[in-house]
RNA sequence: GGGCGCUUAGUUCAGUGGUAGAACGCUCGAUUCACAUUCGAGAGCUCACAGGUUCGAUCCCUGUAGCGCCCACCA
């Protein structure tokens, strides 16, 4: 046996074994051998493809792994299936830095190169990522490794898409949507956060139309707004049906701008106790006043205009005063016109504004064109909902939330959802599959009566031809909301994978991911997943938290406190940088993890490592027949009771106690105790006795190893290499 | 405005209806014998506060306080 250093040391180990694992084909559960029948799935959630790994995806490998190596070990047939996302939104952001900071801008490059740069950029961050994965030890099956981009995946997204257009649950339309001005995009209500920003809120009176005498300077509406620079785009006003205003209603006011008259309508939905009670309506400046004026188009005769363009400037429309003017620019001008109109002076107003999520650029609620998928409307050709899918499959006993009160949260955002917009005006993702009959169709003779049968839309991944004109169709240029794409995931990848892939590993069993994209991507993966294959697309959701420092604070460059986790895993280890994120996590909580703890678990490496060295230095192969102590029967016991512990804490997905378990075993009851109790023993006249205390101690360790194994990969591997008592070519797939 | 959490040793966190645990830190001691990235011993928590249920509560219930997070079209 040749002599082993003194200390452990990853650097000439990690690769090399890696290696080994992945030479032996058993990261592919079609290699396992035929013990390993039922399947266990794990899709891993793409890392998005424009950076490289931080400590929260160490953290979500850590986990996700631990659980593969388990379950393969307990005989499963595990597929952990390795991806990336192209990230729609979130990589043409940070590509957008990356070209101002080189001196170019993004807007003035044309659409098909950008898209190009950035899927070279992608590329290139995806082959990145998975280097850094191999070196996090994930044990994933790279044959089947999927991007959001592969045309089969883009193939089940556009049937998804035309299966719910189909269903009537997609649709394009005129609505209220979130538009950041600096990306020149929609943002799915989810894309914004609320801010709070000061701002006056100014009380304007809207005159009564009084026809015998003209217009009267004592009978007039006031209306609180934080927002006149929209004044003319009004349309109408609305009161309270109870306000004492509600003797208005039916009356004309006159726009204090434009001079335009306007209805003053009733509606509840105006909060009597706010402002005044009364509520200017700018259907195209605000979705509540765009529902309003919904409900009364049949009272309001005027057409609902847009004064701000998509730069967040005025338009035309709002007069010569205001036209080019930025938005706050004009709220200051419009004010200093309505000067005469105040009813009193304007008030300091705090108030939640909503921004970009990216950005922080306030958000211009704007009505435009976009793709819309309906979340609590019926399909047409089944009884329920989206959303009610998936509420009634988190009700049902099929599915699992580990922390289970993050079922709580899921269920109380479904209560209040509005159609999601899924169109983004971005480069970079999937481009929409819908084709606009443009112009429109004029039949060639003889074809006349048939224009009613032509279809302005068409969804098709190819371009469509009417068979009534010879007008051309023009394709969408909008993307999809990458988390369209995204939500298809589990299925997506097991339908375009090996064949037979879905029959055999779908539904998966475990997503594990960050509470974080709840709302953002299981809530998808949930309606659409069911929506498609009619089955719940996992059986356990387990939440992780967010890594933060030892001060609790959320790591970012900013900060300089971000911990790379493959630099703390090349000073100390990848299985140290493991086992401090696994031990003293809960699911669902925040993680804390500092230098400190890290080297505390290298040294932990170093004593499984000397531990060993003990045990491997002092066996002889001397085939003698053990005569067992009660010690020994004793040690056998606890090593019996340890791996009961372990299990059940893993089959309770406890990673954190089952590590700490198998931790505290090696070392104080291993280490500790019995090692230290052999000693005499093995230096002993009696060649049985001695032998006996040899065979134990390498049953113990061999044990050991297999218990530490999905905690501490590498190490564990190695040593193993060197047992002289090993059953398996490699100890990943040692029976538990 | 709605919702979800948290408050336990110096620090970071586990945990249980029956007189409190781990890691790190700290104190004292040991060490040619696998490992100083070591070993042994030890100090340290009235489990936020106030009520209630109970034979018994840190754990269950109610309330209070502080902290944190998420959601939200009060213009």
């Amino acid at each position: 046996m040749k002599e082993l250093d003194k200390t452990y040391d990853p650097k000439q180990v990690e690769d090399k074994i890696y290696q080994m694992w992945e030479k032996s084909g058993y990261f592919n559960p079609d290699n396992l051998p035929p013990r390993h029948k039922k399947p266990f799935t794990i899709i891993m959630p793409p890392p998005n493809a424009n950076g490289s790994l931080h400590i929260g995806h160490a953290l979500f490998v850590t986990l996700e792994d631990i659980m593969i190596r388990y379950q393969r070990m307990q005989g499963r047939k595990s597929l952990w299936l390795p991806g990336a996302d192209h990230a729609g939104f979130e990589t043409q952001v940070v590509y957008t830095k990356k070209l101002e900071k080189e001196g170019r801008s993004f807007w003035e490059m044309p659409r098909e190169q950008l898209y190009e740069e950035i899927k070279k950029f992608t590329l290139d961050n995806k082959k990145y990522m998975e280097g850094q994965l191999r070196k996090l030890g994930a044990s994933c099956d790279w044959s089947r490794e999927k991007f959001t981009l592969d045309e089969d995946i883009k193939k089940v997204v556009y049937e998804t898409f035309k299966k719910l257009h189909d269903d009537n649950l997609v649709y394009r339309a005129e609505r209220p949507v979130n538009w950041c001005i600096k990306h020149q995009t929609t943002l799915s209500d989810l894309e914004i956060k609320h801010e709070e920003r000061r701002g006056k809120l100014y009380y304007i009176k809207y005159l009564i139309e009084a026809p015998t005498q003209g217009w009267s300077d004592s009978e007039y509406v006031v209306v609180a707004t934080t927002r006149p620079e929209t004044i003319p785009a009004d349309i109408a006003l609305a009161v309270h049906p109870k306000s004492k205003w509600a003797k208005y209603v039916g009356k004309n006011v006159l726009n204090p701008l434009n001079s335009k008259l306007m209805p003053v309508v009733a509606d509840a939905k105006v909060d009597p106790e706010f402002g005044t009670g009364a509520l200017k309506i700018t259907p195209f400046h605000d979705p509540l006043d765009f529902e309003i004026f919904n409900a009364h188009k049949n009272e309001i005769s005027g057409e609902p205009i847009s004064v701000i363009n998509q730069y967040g400037k005025l338009t035309e429309n709002a007069g010569k005063d205001l036209a080019g003017l930025k938005v706050k620019e004009a709220r200051e001008k419009s004010a200093e016109l309505l000067q005469e109109k105040f009813s009193k002076e304007p008030g300091d107003y705090k108030h939640q504004v909503a921004v970009c999520y990216k950005c922080s650029t306030t958000i211009e609620p704007r009505v435009m064109m976009q793709w819309f998928v309906k979340m609590t409307e019926k399909p047409r050709t089944g009884k329920k909902s989206l959303r009610d899918l998936a509420v009634e499959a988190a009700k049902s006993k099929k599915i699992k939330f580990i922390p289970a009160r993050q079922k709580k949260i899921f269920m109380h955002w479904m209560k209040n959802l509005r159609d999601w917009n899924i169109s983004r005006q971005i480069v970079w993702g999937i481009q929409i599959p819908a084709w606009y009959h443009e112009p429109k169709c004029i039949p060639r003779a003889g074809h006349e009566g048939d224009i009613i049968k032509c279809k302005e839309i068409i969804i098709s991944v190819t371009e469509p031809k009417c068979e009534f004109c010879d007008a051309k169709f023009v394709q969408e240029t909008d993307v999809f909301d990458t988390w369209f794409s995204s939500g298809q995931w589990p299925f997506a990848t097991l339908m375009t994978t090996k064949k037979g892939d879905f029959k055999k590993y779908y539904p998966t069993d475990v997503m594990e991911t960050g509470w974080d994209i709840l709302f953002f991507w299981v809530t998808r993966m949930m309606m659409l997943g069911i929506y498609r294959t009619s089955k719940i697309p996992f059986k356990n959701v387990y939440l992780h938290g967010l890594v933060r420092d030892k001060d609790r604070q959320k790591m970012s460059k900013s900060k300089g406190n971000v911990i790379n986790p493959l630099e703390v895993a090349d000073v100390y280890g990848t299985d140290a940088v493991r086992m401090a994120l696994v031990i003293g996590t809960t699911a669902g909580n925040d993680p804390i993890i500092s230098e400190d703890k890290i080297r505390g678990y290298r040294n932990f490496a170093t004593k499984i490592w000397n531990a060993s060295r003990f045990v491997l230095m002092n066996y002889r192969d001397t085939k003698a027949k053990p005569e067992f102590t009660a010690s020994d029967r004793k040690n056998l016991k606890d090593l019996a009771t340890a791996k009961k512990k372990i299990t059940a804490y893993m089959d309770k997905s406890d990673f954190n106690h089952a590590a700490e378990t198998a931790y505290h075993y090696f070392w104080h009851t291993i280490a500790d105790k019995v090692i230290e109790q052999s000693k005499p023993r093995l230096k002993s006249e009696n060649l049985t006795d001695a032998a006996t205390a040899q065979i134990v101690l390498l049953k113990i360790l061999l044990e050991s190893l297999k218990l530490l194994h999905p905690f501490m990969p590498f190490i564990t591997e190695e040593v193993y290499q060197m047992l002289p008592n090993k059953k398996q070519k490699v100890l990943m797939i040692e029976e538990w």
